[in-house]
DNA sequence: TTCTTTCATTGACAGCAGAAAATAAGGCGC
DNA sequence: GCGCCTTATTTTCTGCTGTCAATGAAAGAA
């Protein structure tokens, strides 16, 4: 990422108190020696490290008044004081971008959104910018400072350069977001895919935390997937990583956009259950709330359409497990509000494709509010404000 | 793993240390600054690590007299001597033990095998036992010590704890192999997954070397694949991963023994082609090697079941690419011997299938000599000896 | 011979983390 | 209330690793 224009230091220098603060962040309050377990220290290093960080007022201290033991000096526990500083997450998607205030712990303080009727990096980048100013507003009314911004974008994107590579969406070709953003909001600005920086909130404040593999599943207009592989999340040598939604489930299957046919986003993503919906049933079908609709009025095309889709889900994420062993899938995504109208047929699926022990991978869905993709951005950009080299 | 019985002490006692060490061995002869660019030290750092591995006889130094630069003082190169020490590998199949001895730098000085008649475990110890003995002779003919082994199997295979947790090919749930051989042999012995083994034979002496995110894809009686992500290979949570096999590629192809139909291993493997030449050509035909040979007549049929084939695994990998976006897939194992067959139908079924720059992935085959497998278990020997606590 | 250039080594030094010992903070029994 | 027991946390000291800046080495060039 290019030099943040402005910004609060954190302090941790070295990787040993980011790790530490990041334990305390994921794995809620603690105690040190709690800690110095978790992370592989000794007490002593754990005292040390923590110590600047509630200086800075990061961490505070407090008793846990309800589970003190019987026996012993009663712990201290530690933990992150979400107040102390604020973060601003914005997902740019086709038509509107949406933009949350959050804070430290990646808790939602305010969100809004705005529409898009321009998807060219400048207009883009002037409504980004008004939702920032508005944000920022609302953060001066809780007296609490931002310090770094997330912005994500669907599409091959480098976050380490805070490039936008190419995404077919927006039809942009390296767009220089980052340091455009940042120039243009004043704030540290990190640049992602939006189904890893989803990943990365999943992994540092939901269902995968704790996990050193595991995937993220969404479906919705596209059916994409988060991978963590040995506590990291790929981004995949050439930018492009998870694109399950282009892995082929059908060979004779109805044709992908990608040009193949059968991928499980021909058959499970937005568009192809509204034209499937709409063949099966003989009605002009325009939006999936109304194919949703008429599923769960129980007409049988429509449903079978579901049922469809939910095994080429399932097949998809079997094909996860099987090639990458991760010891939980999490399925999320705006498409999620069929579950009931596919779950079965996902967990059938996946049971039958999963080879051997895949098989006891945890299957876990998660419902998916529209700000969480901004949010995801919140949580790169949390990230990169601990650990200001990283990735 | 457990404690080693009797085992050399390697000097390297710091974790850097093992990586200079590791970087030599892989990537050739360096010169000490080089070395410290590549593993991102100081000059000093490495001139203070390298020198107790010269005092051990682990590393030597030599003078590069072809290249050597116009100006400024000559470099000295330091590589591994690879006679300082030996390794032994042995790969477990259904009908036979094949055992190599290699030096440190997994060059093999001398291959054997052993047919098996019993695939229980204590027939299949003793035999391994026996190929141990031989190849400890012939190591006492070249005067230098073996300091370690590995024996890989296929199935699942806890490393860490040197157990193989079930392997269906042999019939086996729970067997403590590292301790059993460990005490039969006298070495200290490394267990491993065999797809695995030969991934770390590629990444540290194949052509995996310095990538941090490639594939190895094996075509034989069985489609494997051994996967490095974020420069460590990938073993998944429940010790299963990597099972390009087992993905389907087609929902409407044949039934596989793992229940499914149109696995990329019953349609590619080499049961599945024994089969499917036979079916088309109306012949009885009893092996691959009958198979290859109708196919190589041009006999359409069985051109045909090998076009198939070919397109199978190009799609299985293409698979992979779309998921992992890996940097390299390495196409190796005994069915290469058919590669003439449908390498055309691997490369324009990858093609078609990858998604994005998942096609930019290079795709590179490579032969698989019978002792390959072998290789692989003295491979993950060389790793453990390097830093005893790793993985 | 002396310079220049590049590679390698040295020795001083700073920083981090671990070990052990000391200290803190409760409850418990008396 | 006092001393004891247990567990948590801090302090102090120590070792180790890696960096820095300066120095030495080994060529070819002037």
């Amino acid at each position: 990422m290019s030099p943040p224009p402005s910004a609060e230091a954190f302090p941790a220098n070295t990787p040993t108190a980011a790790q530490i603060f990041t334990t305390v962040l994921s794995e809620g309050p603690l105690t040190r020696l709690d800690l110095a377990r978790r992370a592989g220290l000794s007490a002593a290093a754990v005292t040390k490290a923590v110590r600047p960080l509630i200086g800075a007022g990061y961490l505070v201290e407090d008793v846990d008044e309800d589970a003190r033991p019987a026996l012993g000096r009663p712990a201290n526990l530690v933990r992150v004081d979400g107040g102390r500083a604020l973060f601003i997450g914005i997902k740019v998607t086709g038509d509107e971008i949406i933009g949350v205030l959050t804070d430290l712990r990646c808790r939602i303080m305010v969100a809004r959104h705005l529409p898009l009727a321009d998807r060219d990096p400048g207009p883009v980048l002037a409504s980004a910018a008004e939702l920032v100013r508005e944000l920022l507003t609302e953060a001066d009314g809780l007296g609490v400072r931002v310090v770094g911004s997330g912005i994500s974008v669907s599409g091959d994107v480098d976050r380490a350069e805070g490039v936008v590579r190419y995404s077919p969406f927006l039809g942009w070709r390296d767009v220089p977001l980052a340091s455009l953003a940042a120039e243009a909001t004043g704030l540290p600005v990190t640049v992602d895919n939006d189904v890893r920086a989803l990943t990365v909130a999943e992994q540092w404040f939901g269902a995968g935390v704790g996990l050193s593999d595991f995937a993220v599943v969404t479906v919705g207009a596209g059916i994409g997937c988060g991978l963590v592989v040995h506590g990291k999340v790929v981004a995949g040598a050439h930018g492009v990583a998870g694109e399950i939604g282009h892995v082929t489930v059908d060979p004779a299957g109805p044709p992908c956009h990608c040009g193949n046919r059968g991928c499980v986003e021909a058959i499970a993503g937005d568009a192809a259950l509204v034209r499937q919906v709409g063949a099966a049933t003989g009605t002009h079908v325009t939006d999936v709330a109304q194919a949703l609709a008429l599923a769960r009025q129980g007409v049988p095309g429509a449903r079978a359409a579901y049922a469809r889709a939910g095994e080429a889900i399932g097949r998809g994420i079997a094909t996860v497990a099987n090639l990458l062993g991760p010891e939980r899938v999490i399925i999320s995504g705006e498409g999620l509000a069929a579950y009931d109208l596919f779950a079965e047929q996902i967990r059938d699926a996946f049971a039958a494709a999963a080879f051997g022990s895949a098989a006891q991978c945890d299957l876990r869905t998660r419902p998916l509010p529209f700000e969480e993709w901004a949010r995801g951005a919140a949580a790169t950009a949390i990230q990169s404000f601990i650990r200001s080299d990283a990735y």
